[in-house]
DNA sequence: AAAATTCTGTCAGCTTTATTGACTTAATTC
DNA sequence: GAATTAAGTCAATAAAGCTGACAGAATTTT
């Protein structure tokens, strides 16, 4: 199999009788969204957090009050995954857990004023990487963006 | 939620007048991207590969003929992280290397057939979504979150 | 020609983030 | 009272990244 001037006719596959693939978006997917979440990882290193913490200290700012379980759902993940970094943002003082006031098996989340800090120095990088990015696309991009991303998720309908 | 009203001045640098925080956006791209990247996940699973191994036969497949170092470079991670999954690629008959033909140290990355076939596999369910997703969101859809995307990347200009 | 540098590959060990399975405690529901 | 549920924990494992160190081959510089 060798060498140089190789015949190279065997991969032009593309385009012929195949659906075209959308490469293009893809790869600005992944490209805009690498760089997205490179904003708050210098923070976090700071922390002596991940993405993890992150994730969990943004949901719980978003939602206080939600349970283990919601948060568990939102995440997607296990809940043994969810145990690790739950307990290190808890006894970092960063989230707090109330017992249920129905339910007292649920441990309803809370964020602290410094999860609420971090919450939002983590935030404000990514929140200004976006409006810089709507505002060089044009006016009416953020309902077209904001439309399309929903359009992206499983759960959509319309 | 009765708190303790510890000292939690350390963070609380922004006041009540701070600048909004566009949530809203930062989630639905969370949300979008996860939802987005568990289309190739059940295939992968069957091949034994993870997502590394599909970029990795994303990426080379886009450039046919592009070098280790152009990898590492648009992937943006090290050589000994790459070597792993670019190994069980080569060893499985998905991508191959040819010696650069002008710099010999180089090895030049093709994919096969096969990796022609799994990288058009990966790519289409999420070719699929985009499509839908941007019918959905109404015509000239495309163009804007093309430039937007464009746009979130760090080396963007305009 | 010799030395330095570059490209690639590999060994060894470590970290983060996730997984499954099994089990416990406490509270609620049947 | 028994079964179920919410949450927490222990143990083992995996995927995917990291750093540091080093080696072979090829190229470039001196």
């Amino acid at each position: 199999m060798a060498g140089q001037s190789r015949d190279n006719s065997q991969y032009v596959t593309e385009g012929k009788d195949e659906d075209p693939i959308d490469f293009e978006i893809i790869e600005l997917l992944f490209f805009a969204y690498r760089d997205f979440t490179s904003d708050p990882d210098a923070i976090l290193e700071k922390s002596g957090f991940g993405r993890a913490h992150h994730r969990v200290v943004h949901f719980v700012n978003r939602e206080p009050g939600m349970t283990v379980a919601d948060l568990l759902d939102t995440l997607k993940i296990t809940k043994q995954s969810l145990a690790r970094v739950l307990k290190q943002l808890i006894d970092s003082g960063y989230v707090r857990q109330v017992t249920g006031p129905e339910d007292r098996r649920q441990r309803m989340l809370y964020t602290t004023k410094e999860g609420q800090a971090l919450a939002r120095a983590l935030a404000e990088p990514q929140s200004r990487r976006i409006a810089d990015a709507l505002a060089k696309t044009g006016p009416g991009a953020r309902n077209v963006v904001k439309r399309f991303l929903t359009n992206m998720r499983n759960s959509a309908t319309g």
